[in-house]
DNA sequence: TTGTACGCGTTATCAT
DNA sequence: ATGATAACGCGTACAA
């Protein structure tokens, strides 16, 4: 950095207050209430004091001051929303489908991450509840009771999970576990292992019982082993309990976990797909970077963030959307799964 | 989902309203005022009142009420950040680091996105301005003038970005491209093909031309091509022109563009990094993750995030934080470079 | 159709 | 040390 550009650096600038309706009706020789009525309810005031008002206010950048606004209705025009991990892709298109959807209906997303702590994500909907009109939980680590505590404030909307009470926008993952138990049944594969997320996450023991569920049927084995953290660094850490269980495939909780445990058993030598074949959840951007690259049982993430938005809008508007998406998971299969190594 | 579960689904909860500090007065038979500086003025309070107050705020479950504090005191708590693509892993960081900072200081983050649309990213800003205390723009597409517009109404922090009079964080690009030209360099590359991103990128022209700077101290060819978008798509279309060159070793703008290269590339048969060298920029989340890891540029994202929260909660306070953090780029050296293809 | 007056919950100023 | 009161900007019932 040069030292003119340095020296340019700002203080605090003097700024000017934003204008207010009364600056408008006094520019436009009107009332407040008029300059009020003008801007929130058009239609219900004569032509051409609307216009002058919209003139006066455009002269002046009016905008509304959202505090005094939600003072007086008690709307904020916030959506907060809470995940587990930033950095986790699995939320970017959440986050971004939740966005995308309050942004069109004029909201704000407010975004905070609690770091897997159930504490943490309780403290920190606490903290955000005060300035929001609603909630969305995604992969919530909270206890049921909780989240009905926070929805009995304001709208709660659960992504991922299935709660009493609570509105949830849940991919179906049936769908995309029957096509990986046919997928891995149809290669041969009679022993499956799952390596389980974080203990407290309902999508992880959903995705054990659909997988126990279909491979039952399919007449196929399959033993759980637990991992707790849904990261890479977990999945690099149950390698050595995944080669023991005699498995000739493995599906993960997440694609995080798949990838590090693949990273690993690649590194000592056992062959992806060949020795051991690989499933994962979510099929996260970069799960085809891989070599091989990550099969993987994937949901419509944009999707989902989009009707969580969509439901908080339209429980706070006491429409009872009855159009609730059926979100379908499907398997997308790409080079970490193949036949059955011979027993 | 069940019936049962179906028909669970809530109406709109009658929420009782939350409350307030004349309920906290009425219960600690005190005015409200005395509850107003007991909670946010401590020590100036006799020690017994304020523990009746206390008492009685926590029983009550009392929130102050943020729209209420807003309207007087004008500030919100709020810390806006845009971003031009919520799905880049870089921003992962970016997000995480500013969150971080501001949950800490108590502050909330909403974020937006404006999908790499400097007319979008402009009326994005003005959407959240009115209620936040101040902005971070990472990856801006706007003019100078019309940042410097922006932060005359509240402080504004960018991030890899110079702005004359604007507050900035921006890791210093040539410490990690001296690394990355003098590691080709030292593997014999003599021509560097730079791809470039998006035409109003700042941080493109930046990396352009430190490359240019110490590729020529090194006696090293460079030869800029331009690709516009910055996505794995845009090093797909470039693959050609890549070819056509003549370079040895490539640069991108960035990991994505990178990475869509290097897919190509090795799709039709060019050996990475054998016949190749790649280089790209951000080290993002899951660069090691491609078949060579991709050798790449990176930087601390989510410091540059935590201290762009924190530069704007000094400006608010009028405090010239003098120090700003040095934040250095450095080269992550993987396997997509290596020798240089005899000519 | 438009103006008047009040209240939302909080902080700040001025008394007491 | 504490109470009374005004003010922030907006929406709305009521009056004109």
């Amino acid at each position: 950095m040069s030292d003119a550009e340095h020296a340019a650096v700002p203080t605090v600038a003097p700024r000017k207050p934003a204008a207010t309706i009364y600056d408008i009706a006094q520019l436009a020789g009107v009332n407040a209430s008029t300059v009020s009525r003008a801007l929130s309810t058009p239609g219900r005031i004569s032509a051409k004091t609307e216009q002058k008002i919209h003139a006066a206010a455009k002269e002046l950048n009016y905008r509304v001051n959202p505090a005094a606004r939600a003072l007086l209705t008690g709307r904020t025009r916030t959506i907060g929303l809470i995940v587990a991990d930033i950095t986790n892709p699995v939320f970017f298109d959440i986050v971004r489908g939740a966005e995308r959807e309050a942004a069109e209906q004029d909201y704000t997303l407010v975004l905070a991450e609690f770091r897997e702590s159930a504490e943490m994500e309780m403290l920190t909907a606490r903290r955000l509840m005060p300035s929001v009109d609603g909630l969305i939980l995604a992969t919530s680590r909270l206890q049921p009771d909780e989240i009905r505590e926070l929805a009995e404030e304001k709208p709660v909307v659960v992504i991922n999970r299935e709660v009493d009470h609570i509105t949830a926008i849940v991919a179906d993952v049936d769908s995309g576990v029957d096509e990986a138990v046919a997928h891995l049944a149809s290669l041969g594969h009679t022993r499956i292992a799952y390596v389980a997320g974080p203990r407290r996450s309902w999508a992880s023991h959903k995705r054990w019982s659909s997988i126990q569920q279909f491979a039952g049927a399919a007449g196929i084995e399959t033993v759980e082993m637990s991992s707790d953290q849904p990261s890479m660094e977990a999945g690099r850490a149950i390698a050595d309990e995944v080669l023991a269980s005699g498995a000739t495939a493995v599906m993960a909780y997440n694609d995080l976990i798949a990838i590090g445990l693949m990273q690993t058993l690649i590194a000592r030598g056992v062959r992806v797909p060949d020795d051991i074949s690989i499933i994962g959840f979510d099929n996260i951007f970069g799960a085809d970077w891989t070599t091989p690259g990550l099969t993987s049982v994937g949901a419509p993430h944009s999707e989902a963030g989009k009707y969580a938005a969509r439901g908080v809008l339209s429980l706070l508007a006491g429409t009872e959307s009855d159009d609730r998406p059926y979100l379908r998971t499907s398997l997308v299969i790409r080079g970490s799964t193949a036949q059955a190594r011979p027993a």
